[in-house]
DNA sequence: GACTGGAGTGAATGCGCAGTCATATAATAG
DNA sequence: CTATTATATGACTGCGCATTCACTCCAGTC
């Protein structure tokens, strides 16, 4: 065949990428032929696509991304938003949309933590960025600033797990409300009277939606209200509420925690810091579904997130916004599924009840 | 000022975003000033550079680092391989990459789960990318494919927490032999009479390292060769393992983990599973420093990763190649440390020891 | 048999920038 | 006061591709 380089295929000789060019030449076409053969709809004779490609796969040619952007002037990359990784069912998250997004051309580029919504958005329009994902574990402030920034730049912006009250952004997200209901339903319904929730961050919408749920139900119930703690979305966060609760005289018997982290927490202060049973003394419930919830130590029940659908109908939001479609700024719902396991009491004691 | 645009920032009128040329328009320079201005190393007076900078506030401009791209054929876009994210340090060790990278002005494009090398790479030459870290947390099979084909493509690589005994590659690791060795030190020091090794996929390197320094150390102590058990790095694996361990006759009471997930899920066969208690019925050493290794519920004895250190040698090493000094190929080993806490005895009985 | 039209292809252009080269001005020397 | 050199700036080209436009070719038409 050609020369010989030194751990080079066909010929690319020293760092040399192939271009259209050194494709069109080999397979005595136009450039532009060669353009065509790798633009899906483009207009080419099923004959001459397969002369190209053939040629093309000789020099281990692969279009320029970064010239085709340049004529395009979209990167068929998309930028995630998602530092902070506190909730471990982000890597989840991160991995799935990774997939989804390929399966559809795109790229992903993360967006590292920046100091202001200037940087990040900086970073955007360097890289011209076609559309932004922003998930809950990210800085309430700072990502609010930088999804006004780049709605007003014109970049398509789709929340995860998170919405504005006051910024018209799309969103897709759990329906947390039904979420809280469920466990009320649940923890009522188990016969317990002295009801606690440890929630996050006063003014995330996860909180607020997962609380309120909670809340109404209980009082539909015509239960007392619940005692509150916050703090961060942290294990720390769900220990130190869960000390400062089990302390108390009126100790609760039941609480609901905004995550699983927060209630793994919770657990363990129950366990280890005030040497309770679960769910004898007390009964927990989280919610997300983080992986660890399963594990034996801990054994929590908890309301699952649909990840996998949630992040489809992210990426097909964003995709359409893309399109030029102008998106709703309705949050989008997608319920949450109860799994159950023995950190609660059910209703109808179908677990060792406080009889033990 | 201009014409009011609405939601636009001085002239960006419908999704045009201002260019070096609008730039310099406004500034009564030439394009060549603007470009200089936003090079850190061209000639340039200082006061030009001022007044193109006003320019480019003025019209929101910011370089399209396609364009960019396209002339210096360098994307300043760097690939990060690490899907399967089953180790909870990862999510750290990701924010950190991103959040290093991006003080050298790198970014971080996220390589999905592809189906082989070759997907691989075809993404890393559209993108032009500048080189690639992979991480343990990937399959190994596919990551040394990938990696042998970025080489010989001219694409530095750097291996994070992995190395390959078959291929010369440049990585940075922790030094697992002496980690082991550190935790056969405590465990024998202790007065533990039978050991175990529950290990992950025995071919990976962390995986031979890590008991290769702890059954040599125990050699050396002229102690019993330890028992092993391998499975997958998640919980389930460190729980069968523990399972099947604590059922034997001759079960252990010291237990040296490859990981902390695989020691968590040894912990909770040995507490939950067959109802011992830890550290007095046996003893557990993990490896990494997971943060979950710190929660009340655990309270893990490990050898954690000085990650930060990590990280920052890893994208040094990179940085390095990437500016066209050859990488040496012999593993960079950076210390772990000793974090101690109650799921092990220590010598010198400084923990309740089997008196209790 | 000249004419129309569809199908396929090639030539040419520009995307936005970095860098090279040439030029103009200021500073220094002789 | 001219010759020489720093210093700073502008004109221009090309990176690799998508795309537009013009063109060729050939099947069908009357």
């Amino acid at each position: 065949m050609a020369k010989a380089g030194p751990g080079a295929k066909a010929n690319a000789p020293r760092g040399k990428r192939a271009t259209s060019y050194d494709v069109a030449r080999l397979a005595a076409v136009s450039q532009s032929a060669v353009s065509r053969a790798f633009t899906p709809d483009a207009y080419i004779s099923p004959s001459m696509r397969k002369k190209v490609l053939a040629a093309a796969r000789q020099l281990g040619y692969q279009p320029n991304a970064i010239a085709r952007g340049l004529t395009t002037s979209r990167s068929r990359v998309v930028a995630l938003f998602m530092p902070n990784i506190g909730n471990p069912i982000y890597p989840f998250v991160l991995q799935t949309f990774s997939h989804r997004l390929r399966s559809h051309g795109r790229q992903i580029l993360l967006l590292p933590l920046v100091e202001n919504a200037n940087e990040a958005l900086a970073c955007m329009l360097q890289y011209q960025i076609d559309g932004l994902v922003i998930t809950a574990a990210s800085p309430l402030a700072l990502s609010k600033a930088i999804a006004r920034k780049c709605l007003a730049a014109g970049i398509p912006v789709v929340l995860f797990n998170r919405y504005f009250a006051d910024l018209k952004v799309a969103s897709v997200n759990c329906d947390n409300a039904r979420g809280g209901a469920l466990a009320a339903e649940i923890l009522h319904g188990a016969g317990h009277q002295r009801f606690a929730f440890i929630g996050g961050p006063e003014e995330t919408s996860t909180h607020i939606d997962r609380y309120r749920g909670f809340a109404d139900r209980l009082r539909a119930f015509g239960a007392a209200a619940p005692l509150i703690e916050t703090g961060p979305y942290t294990y720390d966060g769900g220990h130190g509420a869960g000390m400062r609760l089990f302390a108390r005289r009126d100790r609760p018997d039941a609480i609901f925690c905004a995550n699983d982290v927060l209630a793994i927490g919770a657990l363990d202060a129950a366990r280890v810091g005030h040497g309770l049973q679960v769910p004898r003394d007390v009964s927990i419930i989280g919610f997300d579904g983080a992986p660890m919830a399963a594990w034996a130590g801990n054994d929590l029940t908890t309301i699952a997130l649909r990840l996998v659908a949630m992040v489809e109908s992210t990426v097909e939001v964003l995709l359409r916004a893309i399109d030029g479609q102008r998106a709703g700024s309705e949050p989008i719902r997608i319920p949450g599924d109860l799994v159950i396991r023995k950190s609660a009491r059910m209703p109808g004691g179908s677990l060792p009840a406080a009889s033990t």
